[in-house]
DNA sequence: TATGAATGAGAGTTCATTCAT
DNA sequence: CATGAATGAACTCTCATTCAT
């Protein structure tokens, strides 16, 4: 603000114009081919407009993965409300992400190269916050359902961590995979935690 | 005579040597930092070195990696022997697993970034064939415990991937926190596991 | 947009800058000596702008090369244009392209240099192309002649080849002695020529 | 002498060896592509081995080019023993140069690398001052013939010239193409030559 | 705002040469 | 004599970034 467009709503656009070309390069030529100059190129702007809207190439890359995962994130949210039973917000939460990122292929497969690659300080430790109040959230729900007596005793945050592992591995699948049936692996796999958890 | 040293008494020796550096700049630094100038630099050798004892930068990450693989192949083989159950294989297979990359942080951490980037044709499929038969072997290891009544009934696919996804998770809970006790972890999340799969 | 800077203006005069460069650069230190620092740095610009501005160094050569060819081949074509028989057409070729190379030394030997250097592929073919090109021009020249009657018999190829040695012989001996008078050793080869495929 | 193997019986076939790997190297990949270690290897001997044998890279091409001339000026000079007249002369000599190269294609086209390529001050004298003196002998003998009345009048200095303009010519179009037949091109070629300097 | 131009660092690789053994 | 090892300079090319217009 002050200087330059950001913040203006033409700038806006912009943004998420070359956010999404970045996207797609990343997706389909992976990080290291992911330069300034081929994301320009792909969205059909020169290359000087990137570093306009952008003060680095780094922070376009942290937007490009940071805004999928805040809008997975209160998909999710949305997805749990209704669910009431702690079984029921496990299977609403997991196949709520499942369903997100199916609809976002290749903004998915970005995010993926980007956090695999960006060893960044300041960005790693973002994600890795997320990833923990994930887990978080997990163990919180297995402790609730253990406390109403529907899930058996385990180590919560144990489990916990192997639940998200569970599931960030589906996820993994699916990336080299296009034709894998998410849906149905997500089923599947649900069905699995679920008598894993439960009682029987 | 031939191309760069493989073979000879010496050259085995400073080829380790490089194999050591380039997987300590791995570790530490990232995939994209480790230049071969780089690793030279820690190897204390000049960067004509690297690449006189090996044909290109891509022949020695491959190297890296490939080689802890099969160690760890090796290692696991070893300690399958002498289980007989399906349930004692399983922990044993997997438990060997986490043990060995225990004692080969910074190799682990190694070959964790070259995976991760390495977005070469051939290299990277090989590592997807490895990981396939691993979830193939869990998957026969699985269907054999259901054979005998040991576990029950789930589809064997699905519960195969999941296990390797938890295993893998665990290991980069432990790739990104040095402190985690991975042994603890590990006999939880066996334990978790056997309950999962076995009849209760 | 797109890549580089064809079709802008200040971009052909920097490119014609470092194409001028690269023939000097050729010319006085030989093929094996014109890399790319070394021509940037007789344009007076960074090595990154010559990359900038052509594909390739390979592109850059070829560019210097064939656009004196070019050049050469327009400049023969209208000298011929106005003469009648084929002995006038003949030497008016000839001389044509001797008077045209006389007033482009440096970029003569550039082009030379490229030529005998360049083992590319679909490079070296281009020339090998023309030069075939221009000998069978000159053998129909000469069959010309000899239909009219104004030439005596002899085997039209084998003398196309000769005729054509003999000028690019004449050029070698300016191109290794500067001092040679090439306006007068041209007029005595034409006369010997001349004489040599003429009735007598 | 004194040091090293210079002037043994052994070093001497050690050094032929090489040469010849070198030549072989040259007119299959080209000055670019031949390497100290690429003749190396085809000489199935270690690259010190070259280093050892020749003070440098370029004193071994240099001996690879002169060897071949020195030995072509020697068969040139035996052919013409026995010829009486000029006429003759110029045919045997330029019928023996040609035959000469004819059975040594390899080293042929090797000399031809290193003549076009070898930018090396005290080289490229020692090439053109050969070049010089084969003009004069021409020339020399081009007089001859003019005051013995065989030849007709001309200049006899670009007459030289332009015969060895043709008989160069005809080596560069056999060299880029196996498959012409050199004897007969060359047949045809003095035969144009004869008539061209002869009365008629 | 947007562009093309320019920069300079850094990448992997090749190579002639030197040297200890 | 011969070798493998090592060096360091040079090469082409890519790229994130800066800047004048």
């Amino acid at each position: 603000m002050g200087r330059g467009s950001r913040g203006t709503v033409g700038g806006r656009a912009r943004r998420e114009q070359i956010e999404r070309a970045a996207a797609e390069v990343l997706a389909e030529m992976g990080y290291a081919a992911s330069s300034v100059g081929r994301i320009a190129e792909r969205a059909g702007v020169s290359k000087g407009v990137v570093t306009y809207h952008f003060p680095s190439k780094d922070e376009l890359l942290r937007r490009v993965a940071l805004r999928l995962f805040q809008e997975c994130s209160a998909h999710i949210a949305a997805s749990i409300t209704g669910a009431t039973t702690p079984a029921e917000r496990l299977r609403a939460g997991i196949s709520a992400e499942l369903e997100f990122f199916s609809t976002r292929r290749i903004e998915f497969l970005a995010m993926a190269e980007i956090m695999a690659n960006h060893r960044d300080a300041s960005f790693g430790h973002a994600f890795d916050e997320v990833s923990t109040s994930e887990t978080e959230t997990l163990a919180d729900l297995l402790a609730e359902g253990q406390a109403q007596g529907d899930f058996r005793a385990f180590d919560v945050h144990e489990a916990a961590h192997m639940i998200a592992a569970a599931k960030n591995g589906l996820l993994d699948r699916w990336a080299s995979d296009e034709s894998l049936d998410l849906a149905s692996a997500s089923t599947k796999m649900l069905d699995f935690l679920e008598s894993a958890v439960s009682h029987r």
